[in-house]
DNA sequence: GTCTATAGGGGGATAGAC
DNA sequence: GTCTATCCCCCTATAGAC
């Protein structure tokens, strides 16, 4: 077996091959700046059989698109409707679920959320992800709180965005952070880890903020 | 005059106009997706001029980037060396300015971001970020914060991720948000005007959490 | 300075051999 | 199914007239 410089991806049908160098350069380059060929290369194939088996590069990545929301929000919207965790489990499990999650993928976030802006409705409508968390037992949960005084914010919007916005954000910032801090990017991953901890007593003290 | 379908940028020099709509399309598209066919037509002018002044779209993106990059964090850097004002003063500060500059300039966030993730390293050289906010009366005052145990966290690179967190992050998220959510964009900006006075109060909280 | 016309190259897609 | 060769459009950049 031959030697490659890189580590490609091999050992699976050619299909799958290409579908999973084409969700390593999409998530690294966005769909514009990707050249079929670039994939092609990362896959170890031909370029003509990337449209053998996609038709053409806007189809493949619509493939990849769906699948990475997908997988984004299925996480989520199965911890959010589970109605046994309480809310403040909820939390924590969100914050240690993503932050080991986007350590591993850490150009999802950006890349979903680029390609969202020029094409959100294309690319939403398929995906039934607004009734599965904004009828899920998390917001419920988040009613009876804000009913027994326990939380004071009543908009569950502002509770998500927040908790997001502290899991999600510093990653997406992650080149500037390193940029205005000294931290190489092990150091950056030791800070995330951190706040798989923080996050969670940080959102408690939020809840009851007045 | 003729008059044009669309407000065009107009009234001053044509070098002014090309880089004012280079800003637009770049903030808009990215820096791949953007064609500088899009950028004279917005600017009003032929294709030609756009070389004449800028000799390539690489160096125009360039610029336009730098003093995106520079806007962006001059405000921040004014405001965290502030000597005289106090800590909640400054994180008042940031949430009040931030958010309305990003409602008015949706696209800004999204866009250095992403081009900062492939270039990084050429693209932040110029600026003295790094000195500016590392040394600034910010940091300074939550360590002195921290020594009074009126912080818990003894980290300020935490502090500053949060604060930017609670921010800047919904604005990035605003399609996925309004995907899950039936908002429009009024009353997603109306969300937003609110998290101005809550930002605050909910940092206040997080600080003293353990 | 501003335009028209065009060179030159890159990239998506396909034809056709094997 | 997989490859080589090639088409052809689109986009950046420039030449040259005005």
């Amino acid at each position: 077996m031959a030697k490659s410089k890189e580590a490609k991806i091999v050992d699976t049908t050619t299909e799958e091959r290409i579908k999973a160098a084409a969700r390593v350069v999409f998530h690294k380059k966005g769909y514009a700046a990707t050249r079929t060929r670039d994939i092609a290369e990362e896959a170890g194939i031909n370029l003509a059989l990337l449209n053998y088996y996609f038709r053409s590069k806007e189809k493949l990545f619509d493939i990849i698109m769906f699948e990475t929301i997908f997988g984004f929000m299925q996480n989520m919207a199965m911890v959010l409707n589970e109605e046994k965790s309480t809310l403040e489990k909820k939390v924590e499990m969100i914050a240690f679920n993503y932050i080991d999650f986007i350590t591993k993928e850490p150009n999802v976030p950006i890349f979903m959320l680029s390609e969202l802006r020029n094409n959100a409705g294309r690319l939403l409508e398929k995906l039934p992800v607004k009734q599965l968390i904004m009828t899920s037992a998390f917001f419920r949960q988040h009613q009876e709180a804000v009913a027994k005084g326990k939380i004071t914010e009543p908009n569950p919007l502002h509770f998500l965005m927040n908790l997001l916005s502290l899991v999600v954000f510093p990653f997406i910032a992650q080149p500037l952070l390193q940029g205005i801090s000294n931290l190489n990017e092990t150091q950056f991953n030791q800070l995330m880890q951190e706040r798989k901890k923080l996050i969670p007593v940080w959102v408690k003290a939020m809840m009851k903020a007045k």
